[in-house]
DNA sequence: ACAGCATTGTTGGCACCGCCTACATTGACG
DNA sequence: CGTCAATGTAGGCGGTGCCAACAATGCTGT
């Protein structure tokens, strides 16, 4: 009934959006990034993708649904940067070390919103199961390398719990100082390499 | 001048509460602890000490004022637990960074919703300067730690920010793991232990 | 002593939010 | 081509933060 007068294609108001997920994730992560986490509301979202206020509901059960699959695809995002980042460097500890606090710090500063978010639900202790694997995936990553290290003999001995933590730890907590903006202006220089150069000297060999 | 009549346990329902400001601050404090931050609202804390909706907004201009004398308390609360890791233990780099990483770490576990608003408070430009200046007498301690370690040669020789930055990374990251509940259970036997001789290592004299 | 006034609380209203239920439109499949 | 699941819409509910107008209180100066 509504009309065979009125084109689709103009101002194309179809009643059925097509990909509205997608849609409003790619919505949400660029409010999220441009005006922070307390302004992602499902109604504006809505009301951005020209949709009614209860549409996203058919796709997200909640809120909180959308910021899972949001950080969802970000522990996806992140895992696919620091693998990238053995590729052309060569195979000692030592450069790929380099190279993934490089990945990692640069991720932090590129999505600095985004991996609050990933951060702050992995927190929950009910987050999905996809979201579990998810993060697993990327922290296997930072095991793999530190397995490496050590049949090299570039790494010392011990179980990877007690090896790997401190230098995860240490990796997070520049990445987080440097997303909160908290690193002096003087860090932009030397940081990354202070950095990286104190995790060879607490995990090299006894 | 409080009482010498009117008992504070008989249900007293006067029309000035006598330390609203103060009142409001502790009871949001246990209910951030409680039931987390997104449980934080301003009419639920008026409802819980039985004063009107609005009544708040007399002390506090905002939520997000409320939010930042919260975050403020403890900063001087960390400050204070900081400062007193101090006494009772020997004057070695060494001995004092296990006694600031073991308080540190605690501090965070025993209050780590509010040590989260801090870090997410700070994180905004615009804090205020009573949060600024708390914020820095804290990263001062860490300072004056590294640089005493520097002076008794226990400590690699360099510009504050330069020795001090890995240091301060891994302690904020390792409490940030705990935090997160991110640590393997393994971790609660040797994890302090580990990270305490991982920054003994990366910052040894070279 | 007490009048005046700043402080502190109260009431009510606004706009927004997330979530719910009932209904409408659509497209895909038998 | 009819049926039906998927998708979008309309409206309502209780909750929130914030604001403006009003009321009770207690301090302060005369």
């Amino acid at each position: 009934m509504t009309d065979t007068l009125t084109p689709m294609h103009t101002r194309t108001r179809r009643y059925h959006h097509g990909d509205l997920r997608a849609a409003l994730l790619t919505r949400a992560e660029d409010t999220l990034r441009e005006k922070g986490p307390a302004a992602l509301s499902l109604r504006e979202l809505a009301r951005d993708l020209g949709v009614s206020h209860a549409a996203p509901s058919r796709h997200f059960k909640d809120k909180q649904a959308l910021l899972d699959a949001l950080a969802l695809t970000g522990f996806e995002r992140l895992t696919a940067v620091l693998g990238a980042s053995r590729d052309g460097v060569g195979e000692t500890f030592a450069e790929r070390l380099d190279a993934m606090v490089r990945a990692y710090v640069g991720f932090a500063r590129e999505n600095a919103e985004l991996l609050d978010l990933m951060y702050s639900i992995k927190h929950d202790p009910e987050a999905s199961d996809a979201l579990r694997e998810a993060e697993q995936r990327w922290s296997d990553l930072v095991v793999r390398l530190i397995g490496e290290g050590q049949a090299q003999g570039q790494v010392r001995e011990g179980p990877m719990e007690r090896v790997g933590l401190p230098v995860f730890a240490t990796l997070h907590g520049y990445a987080d100082l440097a997303v909160a903006g908290m690193l002096p202006p003087e860090a932009d220089e030397h940081g990354l390499d202070d950095v990286i150069a104190f995790i060879l000297r607490g995990s090299a060999p006894a």
